[in-house]
DNA sequence: TTGAAAGCGCTAACAG
DNA sequence: CTGTTAGCGCTTTCAA
């Protein structure tokens, strides 16, 4: 009766810890045992087991495991996308951290933002990850919440965290490195006249951003001009646009301060169709410099964001969080710029640092 | 003594199927259902486990209904970094085909091969996704062999499948667009010594690319120059290194064939640097057609590579295999040369679609 | 439309 | 050093 009700419900013939075991002839226990480097086994058995695993082509279910453990030795990470350089940076900081950690990093992708309902799980959770790394405003305050009371260490990056909870974030300085970008092209450069591309709306950095370039030209004694301000979405083709129309409206302005690289990657482009020379009529700036940027004629001027860096604090924090030490509820890295050809200085601040050869 | 046992080895007060069937006075099965949509439940009933659900702050747990049923509506794909426009394209095209399905991606990176050993499960797999892409040579023969045996099905993209396996490859036509952009760098823009930078070993594109390179030389009279050949790695700053130090040298050539855009981006720095004209001293080519090749100056002459398209033909390929359905074991997508101004065409041939506003 | 109960594959006391 | 056994949280017959 027990055989057969053991083998009945089996769909496939993939080889559990049971056979395994009785192939070995030892408990699953001792399989248990020899696998996980819980305890000793004797090292005859052991190769008997090993054999076993060979022959009957056995994989652990991870699953399983984790169900009864608890443990899945694995970290989870949250992110809009993979198609800029800058997100690409920051997995690497995170992977990198956590490489002589016991954790293995799993990546769900998600556009748009993604909400616990009905008690339905996220693809990445409690289930199957030891902890999760937030991008932004990718889940829900209320999922986050929710996580949080379920004991799920957490760690949010780009943003602050939802009211009454403690998670710990991780940003970089956006209003100042913006003030002061905006300020070089207004006092190195000479230019009065700055659009301004922005990101997207519910990215709190692009709001930072917008706030440090307002302020730099207020104090400057310029108001700044709503009509040269526009949403480029951080998207290298829709800056492109953007640029394409104000040139073929005859829109007057001196320089182009755009929220990311991708969009000044796609307003150089624009300029330049519209027969105009970067920087000597247009200045362009950007921001995170991403890899391209410094391949770019001319170089990009642009802000230093340490993605990679942002990764890196992110992952070890989480690391602390799970080993229950204590943590930095708020982490703010320091940013700079990056002064090269395209915001045409004419003089440069000593204060900054100056990148003719990188 | 039940609900002692019960409660006794819960670890922390995650609200269970069970907790949430006690306090809506109902079974497990029936919370089961109604969350699964397996079969009708009573509205009256349905809304008192709702209730419960948010009262308790329940989540499924993912894994243990995975468990049961062996099913996850996951799929895994594993790949070699996030660092390149060139897995982001791809990336992108398989959670676009996915987006529709059931399904949700999870991704898991790694820079080495992995493979399953005494047992021990890769990150992804039967565990907690129900089909696997998988990036070139990223998970070992041995291993893929494991995984198809034990019934889990696979994609496996930019290479050729294990002996005496059976899972499907996509994979784009490397070869014929190396020689035909080779070609054109000897016919259209005059060149005849034209250096190469190399890729990664391990990977066949990069073989298939050198391949063409050579033989489209030796069609035309040229025989390689061993010493115009050195590897980049896929690497920006590789490239860049590599080029330095050939200029550095004084080695002569009048073109550089670099086998993706990353190189001849590094590649265009070095040559700038040396106080070299692209296209005029040295021509440069490059491999892929990432995002900001049109936007370098010298907007850069490459291949287009299909990488989205990959992406989403293994998505589908995957799902038809996971639905039982019959399946191409492998697809070849085409590529075609992007002309644009890094190679200094001094006439371009017809056969070729030519960028110049793009 | 609902409940009882047997697993899914594994780990972790506990006992020896 | 090894075996027994009770779960981990959920799904799924089978029966009602």
């Amino acid at each position: 009766m027990t055989a057969e009700a053991n083998g009945r419900a089996r769909a496939n013939d993939r080889a559990t810890i049971e056979d395994v075991a009785r192939y070995a002839n030892v408990s699953t226990a001792t399989v248990s045992r020899l696998l996980n480097g819980t305890s000793a086994v004797a090292e005859e058995t052991a190769s008997r087991i090993y054999e076993a695993i060979e022959q009957l082509h056995y994989v652990a279910h991870a699953a399983a495991r984790g169900l009864a453990s608890q443990k899945h030795h694995t970290i989870g990470v949250i992110v809009p996308d993979t198609s800029s350089y800058f997100v690409a940076s920051l997995l690497r900081g995170i992977t990198e951290a956590l490489l002589d950690s016991q954790y293995d990093t799993l990546i769900f992708v998600t556009p748009t933002q993604v909400s616990i309902q009905s008690g339905r799980p996220l693809p990445l959770g409690e289930h199957n990850t030891d902890g999760l790394i937030v991008f932004n405003q990718l889940v829900s305050d209320d999922t986050l919440r929710l996580l949080e009371r379920r004991g799920l260490p957490l760690v949010l990056l780009f943003r602050e965290p939802p009211d009454e909870s403690h998670i710990p974030c991780i940003n970089f300085e956006n209003y100042q490195a913006a003030y002061e970008l905006t300020e070089h092209l207004i006092v190195n450069c000479g230019r009065r006249r700055i659009a301004f591309l922005r990101g997207l709306a519910n990215f709190p950095d692009s709001q930072w951003r917008e706030n440090g370039y307002r302020q730099a030209q207020l104090d400057h004694g310029i108001t700044p001009d709503e009509s040269l301000i526009a949403v480029g979405g951080f998207r290298v083709q829709l800056a492109e646009q953007v640029v394409q129309e104000w040139m073929a409206e005859g829109r007057e302005m001196d320089a182009i301060f755009a929220a990311d690289d991708n969009m000044a990657m796609g307003a150089i482009k624009a300029l330049r169709q519209a027969g105009k020379s970067v920087p000597d009529d247009i200045a362009v700036v950007g921001f995170n410099d991403d890899l391209p940027s410094r391949y770019l004629s001319p170089a990009l001027t642009t802000v230093y964001a340490p993605a990679e860096e942002v990764g890196r604090s992110a992952a070890n924090t989480l690391l602390a969080l799970m080993d229950g030490q204590p943590i930095h509820e708020a982490i703010v890295l320091p940013t700079h710029l990056i002064i090269r050809q395209s915001c045409g200085s004419l003089s440069v601040p000593q204060s900054v640092s100056l990148s003719a050869n990188d």
